[in-house]
RNA sequence: GGCGGCGUAGCCAAGUGGCUAAGGCAGAGGUCUGCAAAACCUUUAUACAUCGGUUCGACUCCGAUCGCCGCCUCCA
């Protein structure tokens, strides 16, 4: 078995060949450092934290690239607009992007390579286009010639003609052919600005991710990734500049996931319609988002909702609770064993399902569907043990417990200890409650004292009064529990 | 106009050319409980947008239709 991924370029699933057995070459696009970033952005970097975690499982090593893009029109004009420097901008939200990447615990990529860091190698770049006649000065700015590759267009698959006759294509008289894009901008007075062998300017939007992958990962390398909306022009005209300049074969694999949309829109800056990272994690626990996104294929629109978010709260906590209630079993040897052949083999098979469900390009949401079965077949057991349950019934439960949590670990969940989850979280809805956790205390001893004298009205009065205020109690053989009720 | 995708139960969401159409949320009945809650058990799609075609057989392949969305301009 190997993991098949469905490739944007073949336009098909394709079994994993990497060029180098065993390492995975992967690069991905980063954020244009000019904003805080929003929930797409999350996706993006959940999406290929997953994807790299899960090569990593199946024992691949990987070496992973994301760049920033810190230098662009719209980081000019944002930073005109502040009235600050194009390097205070982007450092700025470079950084609100890392504290946003560690609250989301994404791992950090091995090289996060800038932009502007990388000038030499793109300006050297450029000039092996211009020598090969794929590009070509004009006025301080150079232009990559489209119609000089013979099959520009093949991952967006477009023809030029095609796209020619469309009507939103920006009319500019120095260029040879409208569809013709720029790998170097002439600098206006007062914007960020380099030297070149074709006057002051600063790179094109595409060509840095050409030069920093060639750099770091050669002129072929594994997979390139990114949101779909990059597919044209930005992945198409990284085709064309690094298959231009060097002859050989660019990326292998295409991985591109959805967006995340609002009531079936793109989240998108111009309708306004979307919410950024940190207002989310505000209000939700960053493995709630996690498992939300998880959720569904990476591959399909993910709309986002606050039911949908307290959905996941609720699924993500029935993961915790069945693990925390696992850890609390003890066995004895001798003890009486309960489970039968068959649940242990069912549930033994739950890694081989879960590694079939993610083989087939990362499917996440069928795993999930893997982990969520056996949950529930676990509780079952774990509520049939009998009350001197054998210590190799309980082992077993518990290397399954621990095989649950290193499968959810891929996606990034079940990172904590259960206890401490299901307490924080309890704790944290408190917060917004108008009482505090002593006040349940004193009640539920109260209750405690009118149950033992059978005055059940005054018991039940007590819960009333607890679930008014949305405080749920739970009785059970050890004594008294709470919860926060589940509201809407 | 060009290109691409989607349409599965109340909601979300997997999946397969034939074997019981995963899973989550919500709902119903039951076990448990002083009564509850939680947990567990059972249950909830004669059916996978519509209409045709291919096939012994299609939700799954092909074509058309309708609806929704994305890209073609900055975009994860």
């Amino acid at each position: 078995m190997t993991i098949s991924i469905y490739d944007t370029l073949a336009g098909k699933k394709v079994p994993l060949e990497t060029i180098e057995p065993g390492l995975v070459k992967l690069y991905v696009c980063g954020i244009t450092a000019y904003d805080f970033c929003h929930i797409g952005h999350a996706r993006s970097a959940l999406v290929f934290d997953m994807i790299v975690r899960y090569m990593r499982y199946r024992g691949y090593k990987v070496k992973f690239v994301r760049n920033f893009t810190d230098i662009d029109d719209k980081i000019i004009k944002r930073a005109a607009e502040q009235e600050t420097t194009c390097e205070e901008l982007s450092e700025r939200f470079i950084a609100k992007f890392r504290e946003d990447m560690a609250q989301l615990k994404v791992d950090d990529p091995d090289i996060e390579p800038k932009a502007t860091e990388h000038v030499p190698e793109i300006i050297e770049m450029i000039q092996e286009l211009i020598d090969k006649g794929m590009a070509y000065p004009a006025d301080g700015d150079v232009y990559y010639r489209v119609d000089r590759l013979k099959d520009y267009g093949k991952l967006s698959g477009r023809q030029l003609d095609e796209m020619q006759a469309g009507a939103r294509i920006s009319v500019n008289e120095i260029k040879e052919n409208p569809m013709d894009f720029a790998l170097w901008k002439s600098s206006k007075p007062g914007e960020p600005t380099w030297d070149s062998p074709w006057g002051p300017g600063r790179p094109g939007w595409h060509i840095e991710c050409s030069a920093m992958s060639r750099k770091y990962l050669g002129d072929t390398f594994d997979i390139h990734g990114g949101g779909k909306d990059l597919i044209f022009p930005h992945h198409e005209n990284e085709i064309a500049q690094s298959e231009g300049a060097t002859g050989a074969p660019f990326a292998r694999n295409w991985i591109h996931h959805g967006f995340v949309t609002i009531k079936d829109e793109k989240m998108s800056k111009s309708l306004h319609n979307f919410l950024t990272i940190r207002e989310v994690l505000a209000d939700h626990h960053p493995e709630v988002l996690r498992l939300f996104m998880f959720s569904t294929h990476y591959r399909t629109p993910l709309d986002y909702s606050e039911q949908a978010l307290h959905d996941s709260a609720l699924g993500l906590e029935r993961l915790y609770s069945c693990v925390a209630a696992i850890g609390e079993l003890s066995g004895s040897v001798g003890g009486t064993s309960a489970i039968s052949a068959e649940d242990r083999e069912k549930i033994s098979g739950l890694v081989k399902r879960f590694v079939q469900a993610m083989d087939n390009d990362f499917n996440t949401a069928h795993g999930l569907g893997m982990v969520f079965e056996t949950v529930k077949d676990l509780n079952r057991i774990r509520q049939q043990l009998p009350s001197d349950p054998a210590a190799e019934d309980v082992e077993f439960l518990q290397a399954l417990s621990c095989k649950i949590r290193e499968l959810c670990r891929i996606m990034g969940l079940l990172t904590e200890p259960a206890a401490e989850y299901l307490k924080n979280r309890q704790q944290g809805e408190l917060a917004g409650l108008a009482i505090s956790s002593e006040e349940i205390e004193k009640l539920i001893a109260e209750r405690k004292q009118a149950r033992l004298e059978k005055n059940w009205g005054r018991a039940d009065q007590i819960r009333d009064l607890l679930l008014e205020k949305e405080i749920e109690l739970k009785d059970s053989a050890e004594g008294t529990t709470w919860k926060i009720t589940k509201k809407g």
